[in-house]
RNA sequence: GGCCCGGUCGUCUAGCGGUUCAGGACGCCGCCCUCUCAAGGCGGAGGUCGCCGGUUCGAAUCCGGUCCGGGCUACCA
């Protein structure tokens, strides 16, 4: 029922992107979101769209979740070139197996001076910061008193077993953080409010700042495309890849999608994860075509946009910076325009299950298609969604009694 | 508190100083088609482009301010 892209090999090795989900639950329509425009441009630029899994939470991540993830990718349609289930040379794909090149990252840190440990306790820290907040100027960061400890005395607590994380040491002569972001445009960031910030905690485990830009930086991203929520986080990791060295990626911000009461999508709204969608009987192509009209457009006027003319077409360039309101109405009204489109065949095939709730027998359609198919001009053109099969189509199984619905019966019938 | 971002019909959007610049889509209303409901066709109502100034012969489009909304400011991601 849903087709997807045929994986041919990169023409452009120096397009790589990723979708970087973290299995705390299931993928929801943000979400989805993101990784419709990773991956629509990746093969718009003849790129690498590469699905990374970020599990470095241990108490949120599951692997269920991670499978159910990967499961409404795959019902979206969108094939990715590296990552869990096909592979590639930048593996592994999840964080919980790259603790190595975290290890290794911050041995050249380490090595260059950049980093410094502190041994604050995480309890005088929020102490510090809640007088602070109480004072006039408020909070304005680390206070950065194990900055300065001499490399000595450092040592020597380190061996004396004292716990400790390791802060990037933020240059104090930087300038203004700048970056061109592909949907933003130019930002700068002044540094000097730049906190001096966790790269790896007392456990050893790397923040999550610290292991997206090794990781980045490891698979050759060059795109990192992902929600707003992260655009205030830029400059930061912008100052760790300048301490690694390495070269800095183009940055592609997404703007929020909200609910109808223009607050940000959450469970309260409804459905928010892409099974819910699907189990609602919802096609993945109407549900793709939706979501990457969700802050991108092609020409401002066409509104069906199939999975080629998306691939072939997408732009960073054309995507809105002002946040979405999410408006069922129109994914309906959208759903409605596939299944019209779809033809009786695949129509079938899609609509077994709920064919099945309706009353039908699984046997009976395998044996005689052609009388399902033969339903596809009757309900078509009056069906937005799978899920209202039972409802409309329920008295086809009904056998020799049939109800009458009784305001018809009084509209039409006794005429 | 500090730093950053956003603001065009109810909703998704086009527009990127001047040939309908206020266009398209959903939804809504009306008409046509029609044995119902839809689908389809046609037409209509909805935006003084958040607000106030400025630049300019001319601004939704440029500048400043202001208001509102959002994000970050965690040993979460």
């Amino acid at each position: 029922m849903t087709q997807t892209t045929p994986a041919t090999p990169a023409q452009n090795p120096a397009i790589r992107v990723r979708f970087a989900p973290s299995p705390t639950g299931q993928l929801h329509i943000g979400g989805a979101r993101t990784a419709i425009y990773n991956w629509a441009f990746a093969r718009a630029q003849g790129g690498t769209f590469i699905l990374r899994i970020e599990d470095t939470d241990p108490e949120r991540s599951t692997e269920e979740n991670t499978q159910v993830i990967l499961r409404a990718l795959q019902w979206l349609g969108l094939d990715w070139d590296e990552g869990p289930s096909v592979g590639g040379s930048a593996g592994p794909y999840s964080q919980t197996q790259r603790q190595d090149s975290y290890a290794a990252a911050l041995e050249q840190l380490r090595a260059a001076g950049a980093v410094y440990p502190c041994f604050c306790t995480k309890e005088a820290l929020d102490a510090k910061r809640a007088a602070a907040e109480e004072h006039d100027g408020g909070y304005a960061g680390y206070d950065r008193t194990c900055r300065d400890l001499s490399p000595e005395e450092a040592r020597a607590r380190i061996e004396a077993g004292q716990a400790h994380v390791w802060r990037l040491r933020v240059p104090n002569d930087h300038g203004a953080i700048a970056f061109d972001d592909a949907v933003y445009g130019p930002i700068s960031f002044p540094a000097n409010v730049m906190d001096d910030m966790i790269l790896v905690r007392s456990d050893g485990s790397p923040t999550y700042n610290f292991a997206v830009v090794c990781d980045d930086i490891n698979m050759r991203i060059s795109h990192v495309i992902r929600g707003d929520d992260h655009l205030s986080n830029t400059p930061r990791q912008i100052l760790i890849y300048e301490a690694l060295g390495a070269p800095v990626p183009t940055f592609a911000h997404l703007s929020m999608i909200l609910g109808p009461d223009n607050k940000k999508l959450s469970k309260r709204h409804g459905a928010t994860s892409v099974e819910e969608y699907r189990d609602r009987g919802y096609l993945s192509d109407a549900l793709v075509n939706f979501l990457a009209l969700l802050g991108w457009s092609l020409d401002g006027e066409t509104t069906i946009i199939d999975r080629a003319t998306l691939t072939e077409n997408f732009s960073l360039d054309r995507v809105t910076k002002k946040d979405a309101v999410f408006d069922e109405t129109k994914l309906d009204w959208m759903c409605g325009v596939y299944i019209r489109e779809m033809g009786a065949a695949a129509w079938v095939r899609a609509a077994t299950p709920w064919l099945l709730t309706a009353g039908a027998q699984a046997a009976d359609i395998a044996a005689q298609p052609a009388r399902y198919e033969a339903l596809y001009p009757l309900v078509a053109e009056r069906l937005t969604r799978f899920d209202e099969i039972p409802e409309k189509l329920g008295y086809m199984f009904w056998g020799a009694t049939v109800q009458l619905d009784e305001a018809s019966v009084n509209k039409i019938l006794k005429k």
